[in-house]
DNA sequence: GCCGTTTTCGGCCCGACTGTTTTCAGTCG
């Protein structure tokens, strides 16, 4: 059973016990779902080494759950959640996934109407039945009737790098009202995860009523779901959810830290402040008046706010260092700003290099020097050119012989860019396709002349673990090899990974020297922010590369630099960053 | 049900908005 399994299960308890009132445990239930949906480690691996002792190592897990997980790697099935679900038989997770359906409503729809999945809701709703219920009404039907329709047409989250443009084109037209005196992008956008649920944006203003009124009136919103003094929330037509907040100029830094989340990060945030006796909340970090010894209750206390006019004196007053908003999830992050030894994060501006681009000698839109100049005006220092290889027939790979003429061609270039004192340098690269058998789809001959060779899994994702682990084992065991292209092969919102043991692949990088890449087309962000923080662990290298294929693709790189800086790379993580004469010697080095 | 540089017992994050109420429960983030 895997990981995410059972946190569904676990997340499922949780719900089940909220529906019958129950106190504190859904909140433990879900808090130790969270840890495991978390966890890099195989859940059925850490008992198998550990036993029952290792489970309860896991943060928020005890001897209760710890059994109930021992049970679901032996069984595959949880007495105790089988009982829940026998007195509530709804499909949770379709009626759940209703907006503003929770779990005593989903409770009261069954109880009184039999409703046990979303087409039922659906029936129920239709014929008016909901609306009669005590509780519900006229409203509450629409919405739900409401909510159904966006959960058919849409569903599902956005990719951060290909919806950007969008939320900054929405973020200019607020920028421009002349109430509007600050505008930020928070939430997972401002945290950079690969994918989007919906979007936050925190405004400070003193108007907010106006601020309000432009926001839910533009042209492109298809529901209003809330509309108040200080928070809105929209849907767009392309289905997005956008939540705008409002705030005051004091609440500023307070407001951000909140808004930005994640929500684990937070709560622990919250936690600390609460063990200093302060309170945190979205308007600032408050202590009481005359100090906790004055005693009394909390919610009796008159407070006074001592930080969060700045996200910078919130973590201060804290106790620890300021936490980059790509770091926080709660990863031990909190732990390391307390000692103050969190990592220096690549900057965005840190790139000198680009190691994968394609050019229209296979599969790119545009020639070796339309790419180097693109390249040039997104802040570059030097490209490869990593043109496919003859397997990827569709693509027109280069075969031996149309390589070599590809290397006049950058000479040709160099040469005369040059003469003209322009500094910027081409490398000559392949991504040379690693064939069934491991072996690769150009001679070593070839393979020794270039400046850079990457090699990648373009075919046969359907090998068992151990054949497609041991396939690119062989393949970064060749000594001319440099990089391993996107290491996993996923497609975002298209197709998982292949099946292969990252652990092993990471043990030979580090052996081999093979550099792992972190490519940044915003649909790959491969490796992820969990793979690129087991290679900084272990010191293996990374590049970071656009896998350009015009020359508008080159500022995707921005994607990729957030991708390492959720994995907590730095500058010496990521060899790119470095200058090209220190990169290659690095290389040849190994 | 979990957890402990204030506790092995007694706490458990916090506030806005909505809809159905007439003071608040439910949901969301």
């Amino acid at each position: 059973m895997r990981n995410n399994e059972i946190a569904k299960i676990f997340y499922e308890i949780g719900e089940y016990l909220e529906m019958q009132d129950v106190a504190f445990k859904p909140r433990a239930y879900q808090k130790a779902a969270g840890a495991i949906e978390e966890l890099s480690e195989d859940v059925g691996e850490i008992y198998r080494k550990g036993g029952l002792k290792s489970l309860e190592e896991i943060p928020g897990v005890g001897i209760s759950i710890a059994e109930k997980i021992e049970e679901l790697i032996k069984t595959g099935g949880s007495k105790y959640y089988e009982e829940l679900k026998k007195k509530t038989p709804v499909n949770l997770s379709e009626l759940s996934a209703v907006e503003g359906l929770g779990p005593k409503h989903i409770r009261k729809l069954y109880q009184e109407l039999g409703v046990k999945n979303l087409k039922e809701l659906e029936k129920a709703a239709q014929t008016g039945k909901i609306s009669r219920l005590e509780g519900f009404g006229e409203k509450s039907e629409a919405n739900i009737l409401k909510s159904i329709e966006f959960l058919k047409r849409s569903g599902g989250r956005f990719i951060l790098g290909f919806a950007m443009p969008f939320i900054r084109e929405i973020e200019q037209r607020l920028k421009s009202l002349k109430e509007v005196k600050k505008i930020i992008l928070a939430g997972s956008t401002r945290r950079r995860k690969e994918t989007i649920g919906d979007v936050d944006i925190l405004i400070v203003s003193r108007q907010p009523k106006s601020v309000m009124d432009f926001f839910v009136n533009m042209p492109e919103v298809i529901n209003v779901s809330a509309s108040g003094a200080t928070k809105s929330a929209i849907k767009i037509s392309n289905g997005m959810d956008m939540d705008l907040r409002v705030v005051s100029e004091k609440s500023y830094g307070a407001a951000l830290n909140y808004f930005t989340g994640s929500k684990n990060h937070n709560v622990a945030l919250r936690e600390i402040a609460i063990k200093k006796g302060y309170k945190l909340n979205e308007y600032g970090l408050f202590s009481a008046k005359g100090g906790s010894a004055s005693g009394g209750k909390m919610e009796n206390r008159e407070w006074k706010q001592i930080a969060g006019w700045t996200e910078e004196d919130l973590y201060k007053a804290l106790g620890m260092d300021y936490i980059e908003p790509e770091m926080r999830e709660n990863l031990g992050e909190i732990e390391l700003a307390k000692k103050r030894q969190l990592p220096k994060l690549i900057g965005y501006g840190d790139l000198r290099g680009d190691l994968q681009v394609q050019s229209n000698w296979t599969d790119g839109s545009h020639s070796i020097e339309e790419m180097a100049m693109a390249a040039i005006e997104n802040g570059l220092e030097y490209i490869a050119i990593t043109d496919h290889t003859k397997r990827l027939a569709m693509t027109h790979g280069l075969d031996e012989k149309r390589i070599q003429r590809q290397w006049k061609e950058i000479d040709k270039i160099n040469r005369k860019w040059k003469k003209e004192n322009e500094k910027f340098r081409i490398l000559k690269g392949t991504e040379c396709d690693i064939l069934k058998n491991g072996s690769l789809d150009l001679p070593d001959k070839i393979l020794a002349k270039l400046d850079i060779v990457g090699v990648s899994v373009h075919s046969n994702f359907n090998l068992s673990r151990k054949e497609q682990t041991a396939r690119i084992k062989k393949a970064i065991d060749n000594p001319h090899v440099d990089i391993l292209f996107h290491p996993t092969g996923r497609v975002l919102n298209r197709r998982p990974a292949y099946e292969i043991d990252i652990d092993e692949i990471i043990a030979v990088a580090k052996k081999t020297g093979t550099i792992l890449e972190i490519n940044a087309y915003p649909s790959r962000l491969d490796l992820n922010d969990e793979y690129i923080k087991k290679c900084v662990k272990s010191g293996v290298k990374m590049s970071i590369d656009s896998d350009a294929h015009s020359v508008a693709h080159f500022p995707y790189l921005e994607y990729g630099i957030a991708q390492a800086r959720r994995g907590w790379a730095t500058r010496k993580d990521i060899i790119n960053s470095w200058p090209v004469e220190k990169m290659l010697a690095m290389l040849k080095s190994r």
